[in-house]
DNA sequence: AAATATTATTGATATATCTCAATATTTTTT
DNA sequence: AAAAAATATTGAGATATATCAATAATATTT
């Protein structure tokens, strides 16, 4: 059964989605599609952890959001200019499912209550982006890595102790800043006390502080 | 007529919207609604230009697009918690015809084909959210303030050369700095020759220019 | 027309953050 | 196990941009 907004299909559409998905594995470090490649399928995340990012000019991306399992992924090319408009690639092994993104549209067409449900998934990224607009304003370095560490913690592993595969470079550019700079104020987290953090091994000692860095600093 | 996403109604969804939809007039300077306030109308703009933004903490707004005679507002509230996620603000005169979001629904409901044009047009806005997370990631600030010109040109006044009620400020908040900062950028570009500008009369003198130094400064 | 408020402009200074370079550590390959 | 490659760390220095403050110009109110 889906846990993504596939669960509010008709038994019959489901079945079909069923019928038609398949399988691809990824390992470690391995791209589902790149940004500018056409948009062939919808994805579904069975098993894994990945990055969504977008390709600035070369050296430069920014990490818009991890997606975990569960999770599905579209993307607005959909009925635009199929294209994909962000790179996808795995941070750990991951098992996915492709949907054929015409199968998915008659899904839509055939079913208006359940293209309201997709409408409504795509107004949370939306407003996601919103946030993530906002705090890539935040003038302080600070601020944003206080973002970044809180969500990593909330959002996606669900623990204030966590291990990561994100590299140094992945949490620099969810924070919009250089990796030397989310080294040392990792660095500075650490020595007054706020995280623990060896390697990849991050723990939230302070989340109260960190909130108020994310909010006011 | 509507020129926007309704113009793909069926004739008595239209008829009935038509019935419905109320205008409202509102003077420069006055705000159709406010981020954070309910989300209950659905809003068409008849004539004038207003500014959608993202109120920060206080002092500090990000200006996401502006919005033009013809264009329909709706927002990421639809269908999540019924909020307004950003705050619309009339730059010029302005005349919006309000349409009750229910009915909005009832026609998505009744209409996949209506539903399925929405959602592109949902998506060319999430494309929107990219670019401006693009720019606004630049480093430098001539390549935003670049970026800001050439959209007013092209996407806005349609013509090299334009009046603009948008204040120092509006820019700044367009481009991601201080109202100083915009201010010196534009004295640069005059003094560069590749813009003429005196108080809110621009004309863009190099374009070429301009979009190498959105590209690459 | 004068007074007030708002917006625009300019300059000096402070500082946050990047860049570059050197070294250390970890991971991968041979 | 050694060599090579990739990633992480630290420091010194450069610089882009914000902040603050003072003044000028424009718009609004009285």
């Amino acid at each position: 059964m889906f846990t993504n907004v596939l669960r509010y299909l008709e038994p019959e559409q489901l079945k079909k989605i069923e019928e038609i998905k398949f399988p691809v594995n990824f390992a470690k470090g391995e791209t589902i599609f790149k940004q500018g490649a056409p948009l062939t399928h919808i994805i579904v995340i069975n098993k894994g952890l990945l990055k969504v990012y977008l390709e600035d000019r070369e050296q430069h991306s920014i990490i818009l959001r991890l997606i975990k399992s569960g999770e599905i992924v579209g993307g607005p090319g959909f009925h635009t200019d199929y294209r994909h408009h962000f790179s996808l690639t795995a941070l750990e092994e991951t098992e996915a499912f492709f949907i054929d993104v015409m199968q998915f549209e008659n899904c839509l067409l055939q079913n208006s209550t359940f293209a309201i449900k997709f409408i409504a998934y795509l107004n949370k990224g939306h407003i996601g982006l919103y946030n993530k607009l906002r705090v890539f304003e935040h003038k302080h370095m600070n601020g944003r890595m206080a973002s970044t560490l809180l969500y990593l913690s909330e959002q996606i592993y669900e623990a204030e102790e966590f291990e990561t595969e994100l590299s140094r470079q992945d949490i620099a550019d969810m924070s919009a800043m250089t990796k030397e700079s989310s080294i040392r104020l990792i660095k500075n987290f650490k020595d007054s006390g706020i995280i623990e953090c060896n390697n990849n091994h991050f723990k939230l000692l302070d989340k109260e502080h960190l909130i108020n860095i994310m909010e006011n600093g």
